[in-house]
DNA sequence: TCGCTCATGTAACGTGTTACATGATTAA
DNA sequence: TTAATCATGTAACACGTTACATGAGCGA
């Protein structure tokens, strides 16, 4: 599954700029998906190309022109087919578990930033998903993909809290 | 950070061949990293280039020849410092939680056929996680990526069933 | 006999990442 | 004045995936 499924994915809940797409991407897709504009423009202009997005010009005073695309209707018969034919993958590629098994060559100071970072990451993605799942009105199964989100993400946050926790205070310093 | 990386870190841990490091991948690495053999073997071969690790060819009867390789120590101080300079990133990438966000479209015996499956891939991580937590000996921060892959994983799988209570099982079937 | 394990590799292909390029508006 | 937002895009590069190619041994 690539970009180009992704965006007939977003235009299918309501028509947008690349932009918006981004956007889209970074808020609701954040925690399992992601892509930047490098590969947004050029899969909506491939898109149209294929007559499975339709685009229309909207000139604005003072901004750029926007490019406002639309599914058709063989875009939403190529994302359906798209879906049901993808097996339900999911890949995690963690530098920060890679980091952590060879915690051992590291040095103390460097892997208790590290901890932090990751914690900082991890709290600011959980703030975003627990916005997402106050707003009301959601499908079933956008739902599901923020409390899944907010499960395995609680998790790790957790597992990184009781991890430093079992660290030697006195070693490390004890600001965490 | 990319396989040539892992690799260097597979070294460090003892000698091996490329076929070792990819069973290494699939075993302890397999829940935030993989590689196969299409980066794996092209990467030895530059680093044996770069000096950062040597090869020793083995003879073996009624098998082709081994080529084991070793860490050097130019290899070892190129990995740490590749470590200290990697920030600690995660990043899923999950068709799963896609397909999830998009249920709305998806007919439901796909939709439950596809809970299903990923329900058995991520009780098989689990599985391996848990033969791995069982290992004694283990750096400290090896087993928080052990603990940390339990943890999430878990948190997964939860979040599954939970859905899948959720169905209305007259209308899936309920068998699941 | 069938499929798995051991063992190495290549080549084409697809895909994403990054940096670059442009430029006005607006809020702090 | 600084940074952020809006808005589009290109080009080079890096990287990984997949399929292909080879082939013997071994256990069920």
């Amino acid at each position: 599954m690539d970009t180009r499924t992704l965006c007939l994915g977003a235009l299918s809940l309501c028509d947008a700029t690349g932009y918006d797409i981004k956007k889209l991407f970074e808020e609701a897709f954040s925690h399992f998906f992601s892509a930047g504009y490098g590969s947004i423009y050029p899969a909506l202009e491939k898109l149209t190309e294929e007559g499975k997005v339709s685009c229309r010009r909207q000139e604005q005073e003072k901004r750029p022109d926007k490019k406002i695309y639309s599914l058709t209707e063989a875009g939403r018969a190529a994302l359906v087919e798209e879906l049901v034919n993808t097996p339900p993958r999911e890949k995690l590629r963690s530098e920060f578990l890679v980091l952590m098994f060879f915690a051992h060559l590291l040095p103390p100071p460097r892997l208790t930033e590290m901890l932090q970072q990751r914690l900082d990451e991890s709290r600011a993605v959980l703030k975003i998903l627990e916005d997402l799942d106050r707003r009301e009105g959601m499908p079933p199964g956008i739902k599901f993909t923020i409390q899944y989100g907010l499960a395995t993400t609680k998790a790790a946050i957790e597992c990184i809290e009781a991890y430093h926790e079992s660290l030697p205070r006195e070693v490390y310093g004890g600001h965490f």
